[in-house]
DNA sequence: ATTCATAATATGTGCGCACAAAACATGTCA
DNA sequence: TGACATGTTTTGTGCGCACATATTATGAAT
């Protein structure tokens, strides 16, 4: 049948193709990775690689010994970059601030012991910040830094550098949460961000930890209009 | 120095870590596959993995004959998977429901034409319907469907099944574009939907090409409280 | 100085092999 | 029957090699 040696895109796609045209339906299992490299004349690291990339795309999952099945529930997976936010104001183009509205050290309330998923309380640093994009508000953040995982974040001075920012630069983290979804903007969250009361208003939740110590859980607040798309 | 070989994970953490502790810079590069290979006692296929998944999670950037360097705009990157509505419901537990409230053949209005990344404009069936959880408003649908595209869709019963399954299934796509925002209910949504006038909904917008040819675009209204999160 | 062909270099791909590790199947023993 | 050890099967990892490919650097020719 085939001839010409395939690279593993040509595996990847001539799989993806079986899948998404319904030679293949979900659930049904691949031949061993052994057999479709002889079949396809390649060898077998390159099916794995293709199977590599097709996994990651959530199209087949893989275990050892279970072999290689189509995924039972198809999804549509999508990928976000979330910059700092700096970096993403300057990108378009527009002349980046930041406001420090308030920061205190305050014992944790409930909901962030639970978003840290902790059950005993911590001593958190409540930082409320505004980032403009050419002064108009862009994003107001509300965030919890656990202090005893990020003792230093004390002795930053946050009216000149985010909060946001030294974390990203300075704290790398081995898990994130993101959660995002509508609220309607109370009075005070419009008088801030100079939007109509009531505003629908999209929110970015993040949660950070290293290791099983958390980090800092954020609410960020998004200006009226503000879209999140997926990387090109 | 290290004697043990190391594993492509290893590898991968040693890097990592010697970028999110400030040891490597963004902008900086690092030593070219094969000496890192020599440094760490391992075979530059290994470096070469551990190298693919650092670049897949934006930390790192890679060309040919330009090296490595550590990314200089630092991201949280994040996925998400979005299933089939019906399986959403399902896997909340919850009772799956549908209703087809309106299918009907237009030229596609100029904003779905922009979508589609088209300049002439494109017959389309626009479908209307309404994703119900035990009964309730789950989401609620406004999709365009480029019939040059699909034809078969025409023969479709949308009563039966839902044009978002439908599609899924048997329609692969090459391209998806995704793009999340937040709207305030207008009287006629707010209806719909079983929520007050006014209220803050997140909107999930999906395009669909295969090859060039747009397949269809969908405006997802989500009920109130609906969050979107990654996955664990 | 500018343009263009050419060389040098780092990453990307592919192969074949060997062994590791997970997960499922089987059989033994109580 | 049930618990547990053992074997088997499939994917995962690692190595070393060769060559492909993209991109930058170099230098010649105008």
């Amino acid at each position: 049948m085939a001839e010409a040696r395939r690279s593993w895109r040509e595996v990847r796609d001539a799989i993806r193709a079986d899948i998404l045209s319904g030679r293949l339906s979900p659930g049904d299992r691949l031949p061993r990775d052994e057999d479709l490299a002889r079949r396809l004349n390649c060898a077998r690291s390159t099916v794995q690689r293709a199977m590599q990339d097709l996994s990651q795309a959530g199209l087949v999952e893989r275990r050892r010994r279970g072999g290689t099945r189509v995924r039972p529930d198809p999804v549509t997976r999508a990928t976000f970059d979330i910059p700092i936010t700096r970096h993403e104001v300057e990108a378009r183009g527009a002349r980046y601030g930041h406001q420090l509205i308030r920061a205190a050290e305050l014992p944790a309330p409930p909901a962030v012991v639970a978003a840290f998923d902790l059950h005993s309380p911590e001593r958190t640093l409540y930082v409320e910040a505004l980032h403009l994009a050419d002064g108009r508000p862009y994003i107001l953040e509300e965030r919890w830094i656990a202090t005893r995982t990020v003792p230093e974040i004390r002795a930053v001075d946050l009216t000149r550098i985010s909060a946001n920012e030294w974390l990203v630069l300075n704290r790398p983290y081995s898990r994130c949460d993101l959660r995002f979804y509508a609220i309607q903007a109370d009075p005070r969250v419009a008088r801030l961000m100079g939007a109509a009361p009531g505003a629908a208003l999209l929110v970015i939740e993040r949660t950070t930890w290293i290791g099983s110590e958390p980090i800092t859980t954020v609410r960020a607040i998004t200006a009226p209009g503000y879209q999140l798309q997926t990387r090109t």
